[in-house]
DNA sequence: TACTGAATTTAAACTAGTTTAAGAACATTG
DNA sequence: CAATGTTCTTAAACTAGTTTAAATTCAGTA
């Protein structure tokens, strides 16, 4: 059962029983998602909260000029959705397609909220991972504003190796800010300091 | 009193009886903190969550060549805290500095688990509390991501004015991941476009 | 296997933003 | 009010990263 892997998220963050776990993931849904499909697109409320049991998931705005900026990758263990659009039923920013046939689990505003009154404890477990999330995002500002682009390409391929074995150097390079041409010139310097003597 | 500030602010997300909200406000303390004084420092465990009601402090880290980068300003009606720290104790790696005198009302780790306790329902408060600040900072990465300099430096002056007026130019400039001298530069260019004809 | 389109690389010309250095304008304090 | 330190400005030289364009590699498909 994709549950499992759900149920060991929840388990890292709150203290909860089998059947607590249970009455939970009895609310989520699971939802193949083909690659190149679109879970959300720019300008509609985002109703679902997701959690990503397989596959990969690219978020991201178009600027002015029409090019994509991903803001994260979410594949397995991962979270997807708008927050904000969620939770105040706003018109999207953001788009989110899957990169490769994914599965995600699914929860609606309605039966979230539904989960929140049949079970107060699951309150605590968003707060946390509300505020986890927040750390997470300040942490990437600070890498932007301390690091250098092959600082912070090093750190990705480093801290997410899955993660950048899946998508390719072009969603990378989008992801760290950058262009591909120059994530080339990067990755083309570090591969020669790899090798050392010919 | 000062608290009547914090008691507005929470009503904005959420409805709370007066009473409800007096035993909410009664764990806070207020604090004054003069000009130049640090509430928390690199490697410290901050063991406090502060909501401004007057003057200014800056959140920062300082990078290996010793400058400070500005993560944000916290102003009246701003939060200041380093939540990875609070939240899971660990050493924090920012710095919080007052800019000039200040005046905070600051709850310690153990009262506000003992409120979560007391209220169950403040729980729920300060989830979309987080949820806010996660959709906050995600759109702060795309303002980052998606507009040069002086399109972020008018985005600032437009969206927090009061900051604006509080801060100097040099803060500023650290808070858009600019040089100051760059700054410069750019309120140049648009003085001299605002300024018609001579 | 050949074809097509996308991802990747390379390289040259370019630009947004940095660095360095120095002077001018402000504050703060003895 | 003179002195000292800090912020702000200016400008020239510089560099990290972009743009443009073309060649190359790769993957999917007829």
């Amino acid at each position: 059962m994709s549950s499992k892997l759900l149920k060991a998220y929840f388990l890292k963050n709150i203290d909860l029983t089998p059947s607590e776990l249970d009455s939970i993931t009895y609310y989520y849904q699971e939802k193949n998602v083909a690659k190149g499909e679109f879970i959300l697109r720019r300008g509609q409320i985002c109703n679902f909260e997701g959690y990503v049991v397989a596959g990969c998931f690219k978020v991201y705005v178009i600027d002015e000029k029409g090019d994509e900026k991903i803001l994260y990758f979410a594949a397995r263990d991962w979270w997807v959705m708008e927050i904000d659009s969620f939770a105040n039923q706003t018109p999207s920013e953001i788009y989110i397609q899957a990169i490769m046939d994914s599965v995600v689990l699914v929860i609606s505003k309605r039966d979230k909220e539904q989960l929140f009154l049949e079970m107060p404890k699951v309150e605590r477990l968003f707060r946390i991972m509300s505020q986890k999330a927040v750390a997470a995002w300040q942490k990437r500002l600070i890498r932007n504003h301390t690091m250098n682009a092959e600082e912070r390409y090093k750190h990705f391929v480093t801290t997410y190796p899955e993660i950048a074995d899946l998508v390719t150097n072009k969603l990378i390079a989008s992801y760290l800010g950058i262009t591909q041409e120059f994530l080339s010139m990067i990755r083309k310097r570090r591969a020669e300091k790899k090798i050392p003597k010919t």
